[in-house]
DNA sequence: GGCAGGGTTGAGCAAAAAATCTAACTTTGG
DNA sequence: CCAAAGTTAGATTTTTTGCTCAACCCTGCC
């Protein structure tokens, strides 16, 4: 008689599997399945849910972009991210550079696109400019755009992917640069620029930001701070030696995303960084070279959203 | 600019499937969704039905008795039936009489187990008996349990595949059944049975039940109303060149489903049909070789419900 | 046979979802 | 360039769903 129990059980699940047929594929409601079954209201609904939870009926997302959905999930619930987005993997050959750049100037344009006045806070970098180059044409001059890092070299030419004068041609909206270089060449040059009466407006409308859409990069001899000119041999092979594997803003971190307190850190002349980040920071990055840089901003919350591709997604997530 | 609508409507999908993701996968609630995709709770609303809409999400049934479930569904929108049950087909060798009989048990059942006292009734068959053959023994005396046909042959043997007297038996209601032959030997013969009062009796009883079971079979040379002894060789030649293809409770019907007005029919002892059914009257039949019978009483509305099996329904489907 | 405990059931209620209605916007024809 | 029609987004109402709680029933145990 032991099997009375289990053939009650089928029965149970035979009716769970018809009321989520009807459900779900036939799109009845909760009372027509009640009477189609006879049963009560309530039963039909303890019999769909049992459905859903004992798995008899599957949902399957047919789509090109599920499996970056479920990446994104996966990364917002694992770092608590207030927003992610995953875009799929360039076509081989394609720009990864365009996939994200499209991705977060979707992004972006839902800020630009409101009527009410926004602060929107920017780093540069080439990832940041292929979003801003997305952005169309608008007349939105009611918000005021604000860059939180200088964009000088060493040597004094503007950085090659500048991203708040580009952006605010398009969106005419008012603009704040920093017109000083990103990392200064003495503590005391960097103490010097930082009381400056317009560094000291920025950093205020820096800090009310409604969106802060930063780049990350990571640091070795291939690192676009060194290469744009932004940090000297000396100064890379410093940070490399402290232990930094990613910038963000030219601000170095280690592979815990603990800001450095040494090396071009005590000279960077931008915003600083909160961590953990008090207010919407979206970092967009993607590529595999970045995934230990875009992990540890994840981890010390340097950033509190993230835009970035399939492969950087899938390798965080590996070992989290 | 052709495809700007297209961009944008691919837009609109990839955030559809992405909150069907949400919805259906991760079990968020439209409100949750509309937070994480900042949109307002009824644009998550609308993006949801979206993806539906549009078999971005799908739903799979992944139960045995899935295709069953199916055909079920099928044939009770076609026909407008009250219910209706698919058993799955044997394993081969099994007995596709114990399927439907345990399948038309388990639903039997839920009347006879209710307090309230009910009025059931039943035509005889070999597909019945199985029914019978699996309620388990009960004391519920409040029931009624009617025959609507007589049982005894030309011989006066009682029928093999007698219903009423052995549910009686297990169930403890009390038993009203018709003790006649199923087909008068002529139309006084049975004009006098049918005036006798326990006729009239059981005649009122069965036409307030609350639900009637008929078996169904077909006519032939193998057709059971001829090999247990209720018709003649002559009787079935007859029916056969009148066109008939099934029987219900005695009563020949044509390929359109219409009762003949001829033959046998005009000596049938039993309670008569009504055409089209009135109240639920389940017909219980399956196999392949009572497809047409089955397909005849379903279009003219012979029965209200059918519990058959998986090939017959198949089939009957096929030709609609 | 009675009683304790686990598990089910159904009613009512709160939350969620769908439908309806309204306003704004976009596109198209004049 | 304007106006009208059609489309879309938001507010409100209605329907549907999920959930809690008390009652119940059945089972197993004493």
């Amino acid at each position: 008689m032991g099997d009375m129990y289990a053939e009650k059980r089928d029965r149970k699940l035979d009716l769970a599997a018809h009321a989520a047929w009807l459900y779900y594929i036939a799109g009845n409601t909760q009372e027509e399945i009640a009477a189609k079954l006879n049963v009560s209201r309530q039963a039909a609904q303890r019999l769909v849910a049992l459905a859903v939870s004992e798995k008899l009926i599957k949902f399957r997302l047919d789509h090109p972009l599920s499996h970056c959905i479920a990446l994104a999930e996966a990364l917002r619930d694992q770092f608590q991210l207030a927003m992610c987005e995953v875009v799929p993997d360039p076509a081989v050959g394609g720009d990864l550079y365009n996939g994200l750049g499209v991705c977060a100037a979707a992004y972006l344009e839902t800020y630009l696109v409101a009527k009410t006045p926004s602060i929107l806070a920017f780093s540069s970098g080439r990832t940041l400019r292929a979003m801003v180059d997305q952005i169309p044409s608008m007349d939105q001059p009611q918000h005021k755009i604000v860059s939180i890092v200088g964009n000088m070299s060493h040597y004094g030419l503007a950085g090659r992917h500048e991203v708040v004068m580009h952006l605010s041609d398009r969106v005419g909206s008012q603009t704040y640069p920093v017109p000083t270089p990103a990392v200064a060449t003495s503590v005391e040059e960097r103490d010097l620029l930082q009381t400056q009466r317009s560094f000291l407006a920025v950093k205020a409308l820096a800090e009310q930001a409604k969106v802060t859409f930063v780049g990350i990069s990571h640091i070795a001899w291939n690192a676009p701070l060194h290469e744009d000119g932004f940090i000297d041999d000396g100064e890379l092979t410093e940070l490399i030696e402290l232990g930094a594997v990613g910038e963000i803003a030219g601000w170095a971190f280690n592979a815990q995303g603990k800001l450095l307190q040494a090396g071009t850190n005590s000279r960077v002349a931008g915003v600083p960084l909160q961590q953990p980040a008090q207010r919407l920071i979206i970092g967009v990055a993607g590529g595999l070279r970045k995934t230990e840089a875009i992990r540890a901003a994840l981890h010390s919350q340097l950033i509190s959203g993230l835009i970035t591709d399939e492969a950087a997604a899938t390798a965080i997530l590996k070992r989290g």
